[in-house]
DNA sequence: ATCGCGCTCCTTTTT
DNA sequence: GGAGCGCGAT
C-alpha cells in the first residue's frame, strides 16, 4: 500500500511545472489554456484524480467534454490511476447527454414526461418541412435545413421568438420567426427536444431554484473541456452550476476555436478573469507531440489571425522531416498518389497501418481516397461521414419504437405510417393531423378517433385502425426489462423487414444488415444495462456519434474531416484538397472571421502530425458534377518555404526524382536551424514574400470579366451576392448580362459598371 | 395511392 | 453527381 504522499508523487510525476500546478489546484476557479498536443489530456485525468485522492467524491465531479468517447477515455485512465470503481462514479460526458440525463430525470418540472423524445438535425428540418407545407410555404424560397440552423443559432443565442420577430429585418426573417414560433409549439406537444433544446431546458429547469441548489450541491466539482467551443447557453449553465462553489475547471485554446458557425463564442474563454476574479490561469505552452517543423509551420499559419491570444507553442522534440506539399493533376491523382504513398512507407517498416490519417475539409473528399486505398488493399476507417444513426432504414425502425414509448412523438409516427406502403396516403393523414390540431391532441390519439372524421375514407379508417391496434399489442415493450425478443417481433411485423427482403437489391441487402446491427447494438445495450429500458437507448442513441462508436484502435488508415480529427494525434498526416474554395471552404476568404475560422482548422490540422505532414492540392478537382480548375489555397503561402519539400509538375520534379528526394537525408538539412524560433524575442523566420507584396488574388479574376463573362458563369456582385449568368447581349461598352442572383432575383447589368467577379467558369 | 421520370437545387464542418 | 421535389401516368 503506497502512503498518501507516495501517491502524491505518482500523479504529477514527468509533469513540467505549469502542468503539475494545473494538477495540484483543487479548489476555485481554474483556467487552463493547453496548446495542440501539450499534454491536456493527461494534466486533465491527472488532475480528476488528484481530485479523488484529496478525498473528493467522484459523484461530486461533473466533466464536459466534446464527444462522448472522449468522456469514456478519460474515466477509463482515471480508473488506472485511482480505482475504476471511483472512476465509474464520475459524472462525464457530453453537454447534450449529461443533460439528457438530468432532463429525463427532472421533466415533469418543466412540463415534459420523462419519456420525451430527442429530435436530431433531420427530425427537426422534417418537422420544419410540415410546419411549411401548412402554412403554404414553398421549400423553394428558404430551404428548410437553411431556416432549421437559422432557428438552431438563434436557440444557441438564448433568442426567444419574440426577440428573433424583433430583431428580423427582412420578410424572410418574419417568416422564419413565424415558423420558429410554431416549431417550438409543435415540438413541446409532441413531448420532444431538439439538441439546442436540451440546453434551453437546462436554463429553464435551473429557474427552479431548488432544482439548481440541488444540482450545485451534487456538482461541487466542474470541468469543462474544449471551452472554447462552448456556447451562449452551455456557458450559462455552467456558470450558474458553478457560480456557488467556484471549483471550476475549464481547459481551452482559443487557437483552436472551430464549431463558431455553430454558436460557439470564443468570448467565453477570453472573458473567464472577468467571470471569476479570481482565477488561476494556468497555460500550457510545451508541445510534447510534433516536431520543430511542424510546430513552426503551425506557428506561421496562426500568427496570420488578427484576433487570436498571441501564442508561445514550443517544443524540445528534433527537428524533424520536411512538411511535403504536392500539387497533383486531379483529385483522382491526389488520392492514388496519397495510397501509394502510404503504401511506399508501410513497406520502408519505419510506419505501421494505423499511422496514418487523412485530414479533409468536406465528407464528400473521402470517396476518392476510399477507392484509392482500396485498390491497394489498405485498410481503412472513415471516421464520422454519415452516421449509422442517421440512415433511413435504422430511423425508421427507431421511428418505430419511439411512437411506442412517446406516442406524441409526430414526426416519428408520421415517418413510419406508410413505410411501407399501407394505403395510408397524403389526404387521409391531411384530414387525422387537422383534426388532432382543432382537438389539440396528438396525431397517434387522432387515429383513435377516426369515426369522429366525416371526410375520411372507410377504407383509410380500417387501415389506420389496424395500425392503432398494432403498435397497441406491443405496448408491453415499454415496460418490459429485456425486451429484446419482443422488439424484433415488434419490427418484424411492421412489415419493414420484408418490403427490404423483397427489393433484393444490393443497397436492400445494406439496409437489411444495418437493421441487423442496430438490433445487435440494441442487445448489447440491454445486456449492459439491465436496469435501463427502451426509452434510455434511444434517449441516448440520438446523442451518439458515429466516431464515439468507432474504434481508432484498429488496425488502419483513418480518413476524417478536419473537425472530426479534433483532439487526435497521429504520427503521419496528410491535409488533402488545399485549394481555394474548398479549404478555406466556400466564399470564406471574402469574409475575415471565417477566413480566420477555417485558419484556425488548417492549424488544428496541421498540430495533429507527430513526424510528418504532407499537404496537398490538385490543379483540377471534380465538383458540382463537373470538373473545375482549382487554385491553391491561401493558406499554403502562409508557411514559410524554408520548412517546405515543394512538389510541383513544373518545377519539373518528376515522380522519380521525387523519390530519390525524400530518400536523401541531406535534403532535409534545411529544416529550422535554431531551436529558438519560438521565442517572440528571437528572430522568426522572415514572412514568405509572396504573401507580403500585393499579389493578384488567386481566387478571382477581375480583368477579364469584361471580355470572356459568358451565359453559365457564377459570378459575385458586390451588392447583391453570387448570382448565375442566363445571357450575354450588347456589344463592346454595352455588353449586358442577365443575371439571376439566389437571394435578389433576375438582373440585367450593364457588365462595364457591375463590378463582378467570376467565381466559377464554365469549362 | 404509388411509381417513375425529369427537373432543379445544392453542397461545409456536428452535438 | 445525386438527393429531393413535382408532375403525370397507371
Amino acid at each position: 500500500m503506497l502512503t498518501a504522499n507516495q501517491e502524491e508523487n505518482l500523479i504529477v510525476k514527468g509533469l513540467n511545472p505549469n502542468q503539475k500546478e494545473a494538477v495540484e489546484t483543487i479548489h476555485g476557479p481554474l483556467l487552463i489554456i493547453a496548446g495542440a498536443g501539450s499534454g491536456k489530456t493527461k494534466v486533465l485525468t491527472h488532475r480528476v484524480a488528484n481530485l479523488i485522492q484529496n478525498g473528493i467524491k467522484p459523484w461530486s465531479i461533473l466533466a464536459l467534454t466534446f464527444t462522448n468517447k472522449a468522456a469514456a477515455e478519460m474515466k477509463e485512465r482515471i480508473g488506472k490511476i485511482v480505482s475504476e470503481e471511483q472512476a465509474r462514479q464520475i459524472a462525464a460526458g457530453t453537454f447534450h447527454s449529461v443533460f439528457a440525463m438530468i432532463l429525463r430525470r427532472e421533466a415533469t418540472a418543466i412540463g415534459y414526461t420523462n419519456n420525451f423524445s430527442i429530435y436530431d438535425t433531420d427530425d427537426s428540418t422534417a418537422a420544419i418541412k410540415g410546419i411549411m407545407k401548412d402554412y403554404n410555404l414553398s421549400p423553394k424560397d428558404v430551404a428548410p435545413p437553411q431556416i432549421r440552423s437559422k432557428i438552431s443559432w438563434a436557440k444557441n443565442q438564448m433568442m426567444s421568438v419574440l426577440e428573433f420577430a424583433k430583431s428580423a429585418n427582412s420578410p424572410q426573417d418574419e417568416i422564419i420567426a413565424k415558423i420558429y414560433e410554431e416549431y417550438q409549439r409543435r415540438l413541446f406537444a409532441a413531448n420532444s427536444m431538439d439538441f439546442d433544446d436540451l440546453l434551453l431546458n437546462m436554463i429553464k429547469l435551473f429557474k427552479n431554484e431548488e432544482i439548481l441548489e440541488k444540482y450545485q450541491n451534487r456538482y461541487k466539482y466542474l470541468l469543462v473541456d474544449e471551452y472554447q467551443d462552448t456556447n451562449r447557453a452551455q456557458y450559462l449553465i455552467i456558470n450558474q452550476l458553478a457560480v456557488k462553489n467556484k471549483n471550476i475547471c475549464v481547459v481551452g485554446d482559443d487557437a483552436q476555436s472551430i464549431y463558431k458557425w455553430r454558436g460557439a463564442d470564443i468570448k467565453n474563454i477570453l472573458d473567464f478573469k472577468k467571470d471569476y476574479s479570481e482565477a488561476k490561469i494556468v497555460r500550457l505552452e510545451q508541445n510534447y507531440r510534433s516536431t520543430k517543423t511542424i510546430i513552426a509551420a503551425a506557428d506561421n499559419v496562426i500568427k496570420k489571425n488578427q484576433s487570436q491570444l498571441p501564442k508561445t507553442l514550443w517544443t524540445d522534440n528534433e527537428d524533424g522531416e520536411l512538411i511535403e506539399l504536392n500539387q497533383w493533376e486531379s483529385d483522382f491523382e491526389e488520392a492514388e498518389q496519397i495510397a501509394k504513398q502510404i503504401a511506399k512507407e508501410l513497406k520502408s517498416g519505419k510506419f505501421s497501418i494505423n499511422d496514418f490519417a487523412v485530414l479533409y475539409r468536406t465528407n464528400a473528399q473521402s470517396l476518392s481516397l476510399e477507392k484509392a486505398l482500396k485498390n491497394k488493399s489498405l485498410q481503412y476507417l472513415v471516421v464520422g461521414g454519415v452516421s449509422f444513426f442517421a440512415r433511413k432504414e435504422i430511423k425508421d425502425v427507431l421511428a418505430y419504437l419511439r411512437i411506442l414509448i412517446n406516442p406524441k412523438d409526430n414526426e416519428s409516427l408520421l415517418r413510419v405510417i406508410n413505410e411501407p406502403p399501407r394505403g395510408i396516403g397524403a389526404t387521409t393523414l391531411k384530414h387525422y393531423q387537422t383534426f388532432a390540431k382543432m382537438r389539440g391532441i396528438s396525431v397517434f390519439e387522432a387515429f383513435r378517433r377516426g369515426n369522429e372524421i366525416s371526410e375520411l375514407q372507410k377504407r383509410a379508417v380500417a387501415a389506420v385502425d389496424k395500425f392503432v391496434e398494432f403498435v397497441d399489442s406491443y405496448i408491453r415493450i415499454t415496460t418490459t426489462k429485456n425486451p429484446m425478443q419482443d422488439i424484433n417481433k415488434y419490427i418484424h411485423e411492421t412489415g419493414l423487414i420484408n418490403f427490404y427482403k423483397d427489393m433484393t437489391t444490393d443497397e436492400a441487402k445494406d439496409r437489411l444488415n444495418n437493421i441487423d446491427q442496430l438490433f445487435i447494438d440494441l442487445e448489447h445495450f440491454f445486456m449492459t444495462n439491465s436496469d435501463s429500458g427502451l426509452d434510455e437507448y434511444l434517449q441516448q442513441s440520438a446523442l451518439i456519434t458515429d466516431a464515439d462508436k468507432k474504434d481508432l484502435s484498429t488496425k488502419s488508415i483513418k480518413l476524417m474531416t478536419l473537425h472530426s480529427a479534433k483532439g487526435l494525434e497521429f504520427p503521419y498526416v496528410f491535409i488533402a484538397g488545399m485549394e481555394q474554395g474548398l479549404f478555406p471552404l466556400g466564399f470564406a476568404d471574402q469574409n475575415p472571421e471565417e477566413t480566420e475560422e477555417e485558419r484556425r482548422l488548417f492549424y488544428v490540422g496541421i498540430t495533429r502530425a507527430e513526424k510528418k505532414l504532407v499537404l496537398s492540392h490538385c490543379v483540377k478537382r471534380f465538383k458540382f458534377g463537373e470538373i473545375m480548375t482549382c487554385k491553391k489555397s491561401i493558406f499554403l503561402n502562409e508557411i514559410h518555404p524554408d520548412y517546405l519539400l515543394t512538389n510541383t509538375p513544373k518545377n519539373s520534379l518528376t515522380m522519380k526524382r521525387r523519390e530519390a528526394f525524400s530518400n536523401s537525408k541531406d535534403e532535409y538539412s534545411q529544416v529550422p536551424k535554431s531551436n529558438s524560433i519560438f521565442f517572440d524575442d528571437m528572430p522568426q523566420p522572415k514572412p514568405y514574400r509572396a504573401a507580403a507584396k500585393p499579389k493578384i488574388d488567386n481566387n478571382v479574376q477581375k480583368i477579364p470579366v469584361f471580355l470572356s463573362l459568358r451565359a453559365g458563369d457564377v459570378v459575385n456582385h458586390p451588392l447583391f451576392g453570387l448570382g448565375k449568368v442566363d445571357e450575354i447581349s450588347g456589344i463592346a461598352d454595352n455588353k449586358q448580362a442577365v443575371i439571376s442572383f439566389r437571394n435578389v432575383g433576375k438582373k440585367k447589368l450593364l457588365i462595364k459598371f457591375a463590378n463582378l467577379d467570376i467565381v466559377k467558369d464554365k469549362f
